[in-house]
RNA sequence: GUGGCUGUAGCUCAGUUGGUUAGAGCGCCAGAUUGUGGUUCUGGAAGUCGGGGGUUCGAAUCCCCUCAGCCACCCCA
């Protein structure tokens, strides 16, 4: 008698059942050729990092998130929390013998050791796309091109990509004297829409340190888009005063200009990209365009897809300076909010078309049709057991088969094949001969 | 990491003031004169009541610890 071992996983990880990873695997899919279509070429890196690579930059909030232990060798590693910090080490290595502008994308688990909610894992996909090596804006405005692709090809249509430039609050923060205090400025303004400008008000001054003239000074910027309704050049005439006289901030403001006129040019309707200068991001290396995306009908489940423009990636590790571009997009948080949306269909069978296991004889048979369809570019599942024909038929159902293909005595005496329609409850006759062109056509057509 | 709520068959849940063999629906498996699936009928399997400890004559029901999920904070995809 032995003791069964409880079967469990760890908190904030979970095991992916095929129907949950049919649409995880259709979305990377999407993904790939999106980026694949702008000229993003694929990378990879090691799960595993040596622990300075990874802690050397972020907050000490990202270096308690990490998951850190020590190697047999007695090496101190880490498991990746993000790509960026991968793409700083790999840019470091490899960008001189690539060549810039160098454009990756980089489809990856990361790890991040935080309290796990509906959306929100310990172990979760990103798909990162970055333009490496060049300060042009047309990167910055293809990056927003991207990312309204990206999701586009997903297959949503009411998502809102909220675009703003760091110079401006850059530039708002030295006119105010409060360059030092940026990142808790910023992060506390980060929570405007969530907590309102009276509590951001109250943050900035107790706990960034700002005065109550300074942080409503800065309040009143971001409520800009908010107070005239998100028009981006009513936005920006109302913006540039307050930032007149200081060269980052005019800078931001043009860059911003230059960038809404660009991507309207490109075809991208204009919901879709809001100017915003409300949003920040939390995090201390943009120093540009950011980016953040939400889906309109689930704007709780936050940013599924973020990015930013970065003057230095890789400074921590060469003198090479390196600047860049890119965004991320959340595979599991966005599979999260398809799930709550309803928009998760629901196929649980990767092959076209199940073949029962009807006749016992005539097993060779079988194997030998079902091998012949899959040259003609089916998918082909064929039963392993000889049981009831209602049951394997019932199996075929259950599984969402859309065809069954039927071959028992009666067809293998007349050389036939009958190919039914389990969707439509029908059934054609097909002569066994060319079974293989009628079958795929008759597949082909129905599909 | 901190605080709140939750945890009963594969799934959704019911279980009276702690009291005998823990229930339902759906699902699953097997049948309804052995070549055809979503309906119907019949039968069946399946639960250490998340796990561990304690109080009690007796606990799914009370207490403690622990694990997990959700929510908030924090941070972010």
């Amino acid at each position: 008698m032995s003791q069964l071992i409880q079967p469990r996983v760890l908190k904030g990880f979970r095991d992916y059942l095929p129907e949950a990873m049919m649409p995880r695997e259709r979305l990377i899919e999407t993904a790939r050729q999106v980026y694949r279509s702008y000229g993003f070429a694929p990378i990879d890196t090691p799960t595993l990092e040596y622990l300075e690579i990874l802690t050397g930059k972020g907050s000490e909030e990202t270096d308690k998130q990490l998951y850190k232990f020590e190697d047999q060798g007695g090496r101190n590693v880490g498991m990746r929390f993000d790509l960026t910090v991968p793409l700083a080490r790999f840019s470091a290595m490899h960008v001189p013998q690539l060549g810039t502008p160098f454009k990756r994308y980089h489809i990856a688990t990361v790890w991040r050791g935080e309290a796990p909610q509906a959306g929100r894992y310990r172990e979760f996909m990103q798909c990162d796309f970055d333009t490496i090596g060049t300060t042009s804006s047309v990167s910055d405005i293809e990056t927003t091109l991207v990312i309204h692709d990206l999701l586009r090809a997903i297959g949503f249509s009411a998502f809102t990509i909220r675009i703003n430039n760091r110079l401006v609050l850059t530039g708002l923060l030295e006119k105010l004297g409060l360059s030092e205090k940026s990142t808790l400025v910023l992060r506390a303004l980060d929570k405007l829409a969530k907590i309102g400008p009276d509590k951001v008000v109250a943050e900035m001054t107790e706990i960034a340190g700002a005065s109550q003239a300074q942080a409503t000074a800065i309040v009143n910027l971001a409520n800009v888009s908010e107070d005239v309704g998100g028009d981006s050049s009513a936005v920006l005439s109302r913006v540039a005063p307050m930032v007149s006289g200081n060269e980052k901030g005019e800078a931001g403001v043009e860059l911003l200009q230059e960038h809404m006129a660009a991507v309207s040019a490109a075809g991208v309707s204009p919901q879709a990209v809001r100017l915003d200068v409300a949003i920040a991001r939390g995090l201390d290396y943009y120093t540009g365009v950011i980016y953040e995306t939400f889906l309109n009908d689930l704007p709780g489940i936050g940013s599924v897809c973020s990015g930013g423009r970065y003057d230095n990636l890789a400074g921590l590790y060469t003198k090479q300076q390196l600047p860049g571009v890119g965004a991320s997009l959340g595979l599991d948080r966005l599979l999260a909010a398809m799930e709550q949306l309803g928009l998760i269909e629901k196929v649980r069978t990767p092959a076209d078309v199940f073949i029962p296991f009807f006749d016992e004889t005539r097993l060779h048979d079988y194997l030998r049709i079902a091998a012949e369809l899959r040259a003609a570019g089916l998918g082909v599942e064929f039963y392993p057991e000889s049981k009831k024909l209602d049951k394997q038929l019932k199996y075929a159902d259950k599984r969402g088969f859309r065809f069954a293909l039927i071959i028992g005595g009666h067809e293998f005496a007349e050389g036939k094949a009958q190919l039914k329609d389990l969707a439509q409850r029908e059934s054609v006759e097909l002569i066994l001969e060319d079974q293989c062109a009628a079958i795929a056509a008759e597949v082909e057509q129905r599909r």
